[in-house]
DNA sequence: CTAAAATTTCAATATTTTCTGAAAGTTTAG
DNA sequence: CTAAACTTTCAGAAAATATTGAAATTTTAG
């Protein structure tokens, strides 16, 4: 396969990859177009590149930007604002949880809370199985935050060596 | 909150999360549904408590069963059929991790290694570049596979055990 | 300051995804 | 078998989501 294509196909599987995983297709595609790129790309860069307008850009490189994946770069002597990606695959991992956590684990955890509080007698078998689901929930989601911010301080190689020991 | 008031909210808010994680929404609401569902739920059923059409319902309920979230009952002296969930909330997330590995880890895994057959001089700087990058992620995604293999068959508390132990 | 350059916003539009409901198909009691 | 009960399918409709593009706003060179 030619370099330009795999470039290509690359921006495609991304794309659809995140659309499985509730991210919108152009802002992955801007993020893998960003992630293959030697250099940084202004706006308009990305606009011809990907053959989407200009609000379509903008919002998604902004919104690249709150994600923490990607950075303005200032070149001197150009009013232009380029963009980069940050290009560490392991950074970039941490940096999708620690995001992913904070906007929808976190505010999970806090409606799990709210939903404990029934007033209803706890002997009721229906309000007990109820109260065992949401808790075991909040359990499980619980967990899952705190491995998430594992991840976030770990090392790669610490963090899967951890979980592949337990195959041994 | 009262009982019925908490269950609604439960089923919303499984529905909401679905959908930021790129799962259907009325899908995750009938899982919702027979979650707290004490006992199985027809077709019928899920029609009318989440109102939404037969289609809708039979689809949904189909698909939760490719997922292994929920299987079908029968009852005797009955000829509809009825649903019900697995509701080990360890088993659910193992059942998800498993089938997510299936649907989407194990396809990018493939697609990631046709990216890599390229016919370009590997000491092209930009070929180098784009190389390093779809290892890394191929490095990334293959260990999570192997997480969520190790996740499959742990136990939830030797599972979390382990990546909490990182943190001490 | 001024005005050109660049960025941002957002109402209208287009696209994608999901849902409906009626028809077709299947199963089973009698 | 027959027909009623139940399940599945799928084309069209609706709803949700994403995109466009031009106008408004902001920035900065001179």
């Amino acid at each position: 396969m030619k370099l330009q294509e795999a470039k290509e196909q690359f921006t495609q599987l991304w794309g659809a990859l995140g659309s499985s995983w509730g991210i919108n297709r152009t802002m992955a595609q801007v993020h893998a177009l960003l992630l293959i790129s030697p250099e940084s790309l202004s706006t308009e860069d990305v606009m011809v590149k990907l053959s989407v307008s200009r609000g379509n850009a903008n919002m998604n490189l902004r919104e690249l930007m709150n994600w923490n994946l990607v950075y303005k770069e200032i070149k001197t002597g150009d009013r232009k604002e380029y963009f980069k990606a940050e290009k560490d695959i392991w950074e970039v991992t941490k940096r999708i949880a620690k995001e992913r956590k904070r906007r929808e684990i976190q505010p999970l955890i806090a409606s799990l809370n709210i939903l404990t509080d029934i007033d209803e007698d706890k002997r009721n078998s229906e309000a007990k199985e109820f109260l065992e689901m949401v808790n075991g929930i909040h359990t499980v989601v619980t967990k899952m935050d705190s491995a998430v911010d594992t991840l976030i301080k770990a090392e790669e190689h610490k963090f899967f060596g951890a979980i592949v020991k337990l195959l041994k």
